[in-house]
DNA sequence: CCGAACTATATAGCTGCGCTATGCAAAATC
DNA sequence: GATTTTGCATAGCGCAGCTATATAGTTCGG
């Protein structure tokens, strides 16, 4: 079993360096906390700021932050709560999920020249492994 | 082909929240450039400054910093480059070893929970992908 | 060999992330 | 209806990582 362990390491900074080679290629410096929670807000929907927070695993005061950038930039927007006059229901704008598939574009174009040569099966493997880490990691799952 | 832009966006996010539910986890906020370091030194050996800035993609003197840190520590050491009374060659010590060793196993005992019903054949791919990342962006690869 | 250009690292100073501690206002509880 | 609890905001700290620049060693033309 510490092949799994090893697996999930290698995994881990496998992706890092993937993110840093994105960020330098493309000058673009934003925060993988940022494009965490633009992502957690378009696979779950509007949500609360603390529901934000631990979904997107930061303080709480961190994503009020983090909020307040995003609103300033009209990537997400607050929608008053009608149940609790003390929260808001932060949902993603349009022009937020174009941030977001943007930058991702990015990324994943800065990263395609590396992996040219991987064969059709490589990527089929990629792909379940993608589909097996998204159903494990999901905001439902982790709640526990 | 538009496939493997998604595959990697998934990948690249799913492996930032574990990251995430480790830190939290542990309460260790160790930064990612410090153990993307450490992993390149004991991968590829002792190297410059500048080659270390440049594997674990961050400018000059971001390293630097880094470095400084890491001595104070004793988890690398500085060797004076015999060939160059500029430059150093940072190599890694024993302690830093165990500090990585026990960075990973932390993050990796965080996330296990999460995967206990991984069957077999999963695992292998998920093996079989971590591979796949690790020889596509290895810092030999990725100089270019 | 001597000075100019280049190179390897270090320092200075900035911006912004993410944290803890705390404040404040709305619910909930009794 | 006063107390406790809950949800978010504010204050203030520490540190990561950046650009610009200094410093010291190397290289190369003459």
């Amino acid at each position: 079993m510490n092949e799994s362990v090893d697996t999930l390491q290698s995994l881990i900074i496998s992706a890092h360096r993937l993110t840093r080679i994105a960020a330098q290629h493309t000058g673009n410096g934003t925060s993988p906390a940022v494009w965490r929670t633009l992502s957690i807000l378009i696979n779950d929907g509007p949500m609360r700021i603390g529901e934000l927070a631990a979904a997107s695993r930061v303080a709480q005061p961190t994503m009020t932050k983090i909020v307040q950038n995003l609103a300033a930039e009209d990537l997400i927007r607050r929608i008053a709560d009608v149940d609790d006059a003390r929260a808001w229901l932060i949902a993603i704008t349009p022009k937020g999920q174009n941030a977001l598939n943007t930058w991702l574009q990015q990324v994943a174009e800065s990263a395609a020249p590396l992996f040219s040569d991987l064969t059709a099966d490589d990527w089929a493997a990629m792909r379940a492994v993608a589909s097996i880490l998204e159903r494990h990691i999901s905001v439902s799952e982790v709640a526990a």
